[in-house]
DNA sequence: GCCTATCCTGAATGACCGTTCAAGACCTCC
DNA sequence: GGAGGTCTTGAACGGTCATTCAGGATAGGC
């Protein structure tokens, strides 16, 4: 039976494979640029089996929209759990949206769903629930500083729609790599409107003291 | 010679209305969804002239660019120049981002610009050039405000990033209608953020004192 | 060990669309 | 008033895909 159950989840790998593939794709060519070969090729199988499991090209990006979801609120939570405290984790965020990893390219793939958005169902709802959550964890960490009074602001809702609204716009910068931004500075820039919005006090500025992260 | 100077503008001001057509359809359908014939049709005129007169429909996107940042200029030096005084003028921007006009549509075509600068040069150099452009005016007027010491803030050139950012940022959800935000919600929650940043007082929140709108 | 449903392939199909082109209109300048 | 350039047209071309399809492989149930 081992045999067999291995077996029997081929199938449903190779499907997980494509959308993984898809997902590579439109980050490298951007929506209007990823052909149905693009994707079987990255995914090492064949144009005719994208099309069965996703019965079109759309079908295959709509499907990979919500792995898109589930990973990302996935390695969000996983981040944010790597941090405790308000003021560190709200650090780490500012960290985080420079992303030390593959950030730039995981920028420009949300700028590709922004403008999918506009006129794909699909991809509104995806990119929706994704900022709804997005906006809910970083509205969790405001509401612990607020409970341990080290943030102070008089409409945490808007305090939060405005870092959130912050983080995306410098990301369009990072993104295009326009002259003069880096992660370095988006972090920073980030930084310093989190501590003016949510009034956080110099003596609690520093990462170090109260939890701070746990490593790299 | 009146006839014949007429006559001679006609292949100019076809020209002219085929980059109008252009930028229309884009903002309609998007660069990804933008054909030659749509364009044709929209400025009333054959595909052939369009390509005549471009090249190629790389090459009308290219030439429509340029138009745009020109109007993009000429309308912002106009808007900002009704209004005086740091602190109006300020709030004035708070308003024009969340625009009076067709402001969703306008902010559809920025992300769609967003998204081709990411593979196309031309974009590219027109969104910077825009951007560059655009928090000039808006470091113009901070720099305005901290002379009147009206304003203050350590790092004029941060704030204005940062309030550029935010605007932006902002203006995604606007663009793509995201629950909640309301052109009303855009401004305030932006003019909410200059005032913290810059340190506006109080007193001089209210636009009506000194200086002001005109009208409109 | 066959049978059937599922899975998979890649060549064939056909639509769509950018670009080319041959022809004609129109203007200007001589 | 006509020659020669600039404009303008729309039909024809050719390439690029998404999608279809006919046929195989595979595997689990009988």
């Amino acid at each position: 039976m081992t045999k067999a159950a291995l077996a029997a989840k081929a199938p449903e790998e190779r499907r997980e494979r494509i959308l993984r593939a898809t997902i590579a794709v439109v980050r490298e060519r951007g929506f209007a640029g990823a052909r149905v070969t693009d994707i079987a090729v990255e995914a090492g199988t064949s144009q005719g089996l994208v099309l069965y499991h996703f019965g079109s090209l759309a079908g295959a990006f709509a499907a990979s929209l919500t792995l898109l979801e589930d990973e990302f609120y996935e390695e969000l939570e996983r981040n944010l759990s790597e941090v405790v405290g308000p003021v560190p984790r709200l650090r780490h965020i500012a960290e985080l949206g420079a992303g030390y990893g593959p950030a730039v390219g995981d920028w420009r793939l949300w700028l590709e769903l922004w403008v999918r958005a506009i006129r794909d169902d699909d991809a509104r709802a995806a990119r929706e629930s994704l900022d709804t959550r997005w906006r809910g964890a970083l509205r969790q960490v405001v509401d612990e500083g607020l409970a341990a009074r080290v943030f102070a602001t008089s409409d945490p809702k808007a305090s939060v729609l405005r870092l959130a609204a912050l983080m995306d716009g410098l990301a369009i910068q990072l993104a295009l790599a326009d002259p003069g931004m880096t992660t370095g500075k988006f972090t920073e820039l980030w930084w310093k409107s989190a501590v003016l919005e949510l009034g956080i006090s110099p003596v609690n500025t520093a990462t170090g003291p109260q939890g701070g992260r746990k490593k790299r």
